[in-house]
Order: structure tokens, then C-alpha cells, then sequence
DNA sequence: GTCTATATGGAGATAGAC
DNA sequence: GTCTATCTCCATATAGAC
């Protein structure tokens, strides 16, 4: 399933972190992470203590690197509603879902402080990104000076998920796509930049 | 756990449908229901084929239950910005999330066109009751002509169901108030209704 | 309709040999 | 580090008595 050269221990965590991604953590079995990762019983509980701290591992690299994804196109070129248009509109595996957000919905990991901790680090992390745009967007007269950045911000973020939510309901991307092209409609700039 | 009024086969959807709430398809096991409901592993498949019957009779009544209060809420009294305005803020319990729209994140479900559908239809129908209220919106001059209906519906739809998904991930309602108030502030009427 | 018995396989892990 | 054996519950039923 991967290439020889990854670790067994790189292996199990990757193949825990496409599981997590596909069933999510009640639906993921150790049995099933062997399985696709080729390693054995006795490989898994040396390199772990059981399927928590492997799924642990899984949920900090996933977290890490949407984050990362998320942080290169919020701070790419561009004026901020550029920016905020760049990350509402980037490439998504729409039905796929959130890596991240999805697992709010796991009640295992919820329930779980150190496994929800990188979960609400890194859309918070996200959330603080966007209000910062927002705010200079309102300085730069792009946004109206009444809104206000936090809550845009989350308002943002949750067309996101939510819109996750929609397209998978339907089977199809194009609840999530309706829901963007609202949400950057209500955004669009008004007039030009203040002088 | 119930009225002794009820019968069995009402307790075991009552009980499926909070099961399924809590910890969805995947983590919610017959066990667990019979032991909610009180009743007998007899009675449970005398009455139901399996576990995916059980619940579709479970998802089917939510999801018609969500899809009536909502309509309550978005056929109330007031403008059209009310009527939004009431379906955002109506009372939820943020942090259980949204009995429907967290099947959307269960692998079992959306494999399976019939238990999924209910899901579909609701989330659809509540779409599509904000939709025409934004369109009655631009007609009275209380929202911008360039927003589309359906768009903002989507929009408003996902704003609620990430709203769930931040309050989770951070273990707090605040979230999903703040991307609440976000969205209500960028629909915030222009001026007055036309002459 | 409900109960108890029985069954197969999976979940999640430990033990100890190699 | 990895492998195989073994263990205890649980998931998800079916069968047949009452």
C-alpha cells in the first residue's frame, strides 16, 4: 500500500490517517489500520500504546498540515477579500469532508481532551487568520466598518464545514459551491478603497 | 427509561433516534438500544428486520420532526430578515449538534441511499423554505436584488451546520454564536422597504 | 410478542517466542 | 521490531421455546 520506503511506523499512521478521514475514529478498527497498512499485530502495540495514542498521532499530523494548507492561502497575494475568496474557493475533495472538522462529530473524540485538543487548535488557528483579514479588509474600507472580524470569521469557517455537511447529504459538491458563492456574495466589496 | 404507556417498538425508536444522536450509526450498537429501551433482543428483531431498519424508522421520524419545527420557525410572523433571523437563533442544543445533519459524517449512512435519504430531503426542504424567503426578501427591497435565493439559503443552511462542528471542536457555544451573528450582520436589511 | 440459547466473527489488547 | 497465539468482550444476528 506504501512505498518500502516508509517506516512500519509511518505506515500505520498514514493508514490511520485515511481511515479517520473515511470512517472516523468509532468506525476505524486496528484491524483495519493493519490491514491497509501491511503491518502486523505485534508491529502496532510496539510502536504504540494502543489505538488512541495511534489515532492521536494520526489527528496532529492531519491537523498540522490542513492548517498549513489553510495558512499558505490565507496569506498568499492579494486583497482580503481575494484572500478570503482564495480559501472559500480552493480545491477540495467536497464529499470527502473535513479531515478535521469531521471528527467533531466522533463522540469518542470529543469525549477525549487530547484527542480533540489539535482538532480546536487548528480551526481556531484558522479562525484567528481569517478575523485578521476581515479586520484589514474593514481598515481598507473593502468590508463595511460594522462588521466584526471574529465573528465573520466564524461565519466563514462555518460555510465551510456546513457546506461539507450539505453536498454530502446530497451525494453531490453542489450544495457546497451554492453555499460559497452566498457567502462571497454577502462579502463582495462595496465601491472602491477608501483614498 | 419510558412511560410504560409506550410501546416497545415506540422505545426502541425513541431510544435508537438518541442513540444516534449521541454517538451516530457506526457507534450506536443493538446492545446499547436494548439496554436504553428495556427490551428484549426478541422483541427488537421480532419487531425490526436488523440495525439498518431500526434506524430508518429512527432517522425517518428526526428528520421529519426537524423538517416540521423548522418549518414552524421559517413560516412565523415578520420580514423576511425575521424569519431568518428566528431560524438562526431559535433555541438549540449547540453542543449535541444537529441529529441530522451529523449522519451526513457517518460512512454507513451515505453508502446507503435509503438511509440517507431522509437526511437529503430534510436539509433540502429547510433549503428551500429559505430560499423562497430570501426571493420574498428582494421583492420587498429588504435584500440587495443581486443575492440569490437558493445561494443564500445554502449559505445560511451550512453557516447552522458548521456552527455545530466550531462548538464541538472548541467544546463551547460561543462559536457557533459568533458565525450566528456574522451571517446576520452581512443579511442586515438596506435601509427601508421600497415605497 | 417476548424470552433464552446459541453462533460467528470482530474489537482491542496482552504474552512471549523469534 | 515483528510474528503468532491467545484472551475477553462485544456486534449482530438466528432459532425455537413459551
Amino acid at each position: 500500500m506504501y512505498s518500502e520506503r516508509m517506516s512500519t511506523s509511518e505506515r500505520l499512521i498514514e493508514s490511520t490517517r485515511e481511515l479517520l478521514w473515511e470512517r472516523g475514529y468509532v468506525g476505524t478498527s486496528p484491524k483495519a489500520i493493519l490491514e491497509r497498512s501491511g503491518a502486523g499485530q505485534g508491529s502496532m502495540y510496539h510502536h504504540f500504546k494502543g489505538k488512541p495514542d495511534l489515532a492521536l498521532a494520526a489527528i496532529r499530523r492531519t491537523a498540522e498540515e490542513l492548517g498549513a494548507t489553510a495558512e499558505a492561502v490565507l496569506t498568499g497575494p492579494g486583497t482580503p477579500y481575494d484572500r478570503i475568496t482564495a480559501y472559500l474557493t480552493r480545491e477540495r475533495d467536497v464529499l470527502r469532508g473535513c479531515p478535521v472538522g469531521r471528527l467533531t462529530m466522533d463522540p469518542d473524540i470529543v469525549a477525549n481532551d487530547e484527542l480533540r485538543a489539535p482538532v480546536d487548535e487548528t480551526l481556531d488557528r484558522i479562525r484567528e487568520l481569517i478575523a485578521a483579514i476581515v479586520e484589514e479588509g474593514k481598515e481598507q474600507g473593502q468590508f463595511a466598518p460594522s462588521l466584526d472580524g471574529a465573528e465573520i470569521a466564524a461565519t466563514v469557517l462555518a460555510t465551510v464545514q456546513g457546506g461539507y455537511v450539505l453536498a454530502r447529504a446530497s451525494g453531490s459538491p453542489a450544495a457546497f459551491d451554492a453555499g460559497v458563492r452566498g457567502l462571497l456574495s454577502l462579502l463582495e466589496p462595496r465601491g472602491t478603497p477608501h483614498p
